[in-house]
DNA sequence: AGACGTATGTGCGTTAACGCACGTATAACA
DNA sequence: TGTTATACGTGCGTTAACGCACATACGTCT
């Protein structure tokens, strides 16, 4: 394992703007916080924090998007939350807990920007828009997990899917995404024949088109009329709580 | 509808100590706020938040506790989760949302405390020990979501219900549960007669004894040999983060 | 006691998803 | 250019849970 991400050139004021939530912060406290900003580069696969680590940083990823993953005893895994330029990985660190019982997973790999638990804190002690901000994201995340249990519960696998694929969609800056039907199955906790069943029904529509762990999205629309309404659910609080 | 909950009589100082997150706080935190603490009843049934709905107060239960639950389109429901004397019913308020798009309903009758909004958010934003406590139990119903969505995915009717009837009796007081199958098909999210097959295995196995509409908790300790990991999970999580 | 409303029991056909086994295709590398 | 590892396809029997229809039992209220 080693080191968590890999360090990167600096001269990065622009890209840091890349993940909305720093990009929302008023330029005082902005100027206060980005002398702790550090780029890294995440890569597909890497693990961010282990089921109750240790945590030493909170993550803002701008290009990259992060998995949250619970891990069953009997090996099983599903997911419970995803993480892109929208949001920040490591809110157990503001939260107080310090860390957490599920495991943060890169699903895309890309760029990040991380801060220094203590910085951050210190920044939250002054309880000001920071605090607001990483407040308002943490009831998104609620609603994303919460949305996620029930979805769980009462939609198809191929409803999940579509869900699943536009959720990445939109984390990911391209319509082409790195995935196995093998992977996709470890996160929305169903067999992998189940995901080669469900996608197939998707590319015979034409919604998407796939080789050997290169998805394609082709028609984003289709795809909107086909997921379950939890999708639009998510999108939505997101943009009432964040803007 | 009308008013939610009933104001009953006051000089109840021990009383608020019922509800765990009260009992810990400091002294004189507590002095502050106990002025602004308010004594209600909750009745089986009642609907304290609706989903979206404005939020005037936040709620400490003490013998009453609270089912989270999301309603889809299609009007099937789901519970997210579930809030008894160790938490807190309305966090929206203090994580700057406002509003949940989920409903927060009462599943067991019984006592609770209630605060105006603006009283808990002043204390909230003095950054003491209150903003500690709330987020910190914040992080253990993140917690409970999370292993709620998980398990929803992983896990039999029978199981989910051994895990359901274990956390419900942990809230209530006592050995006998008020409640039918069709009520805990809709917490569970699946069909009645599912209830109905389920509680009939665990009444044959002994755990429990039922006859319409009341449910008695028989063996406790077979419940728990029964059920899945995620129960475990999350008291133990709810341990380390409120002690 | 009778009648009604509600809770639970049961049966039956249907379906989504499972577990397993193995076949086929693609990419990469020797 | 052939081999190998990996990703995807397919078939088959099994199971959990579904939807629906209706039977039975319990309580309560007249």
């Amino acid at each position: 394992m080693g080191q968590k991400g890999k360090r990167i050139s600096a001269g990065h004021s622009d890209e840091v703007r890349g993940n909305r939530l720093l990009s929302a912060l008023p330029a005082d406290v902005f100027e206060r916080l980005k002398i702790h900003l550090e780029p890294i580069t995440f890569s597909l696969g890497e693990v961010v924090y282990e089921s109750g680590g240790h945590m030493d940083y909170v993550y803002f990823p701008t290009t990259s998007h992060i998995s949250l993953l619970y891990t069953m005893i009997d090996g099983s895994t599903a997911e419970m939350g995803l993480v892109g330029q929208e949001g920040v990985v490591g809110i157990a660190l503001f939260m107080g807990g310090e860390t957490t019982p599920n495991r943060a997973m890169v699903q895309g790999g890309g760029l990040a920007f991380r801060m220094k638990a203590k910085a951050m804190l210190d920044e939250f002690q002054r309880g000001g828009e920071f605090q607001h901000l990483m407040l308002r994201y943490t009831q998104a995340l609620i609603t994303q997990i919460s949305q996620t249990a029930v979805c769980n519960r009462l939609h198809s696998v191929e409803q999940r899917l579509c869900r699943w694929l536009l959720m990445t969609h939109d984390m990911a800056q391209t319509d082409q995404l790195q995935m196995t039907h093998e992977f996709i199955s470890n996160m929305l906790g169903v067999r992998r024949e189940g995901v080669t069943m469900a996608a197939q029904r998707l590319q015979q529509m034409g919604m998407i088109s796939y080789v050997r762990g290169h998805i394609q999205i082709l028609d984003r629309q289709q795809l909107l009329a086909h997921v379950c309404e939890c999708y639009q659910v998510v999108k939505d609080e997101h943009s009432r709580l964040l803007g």
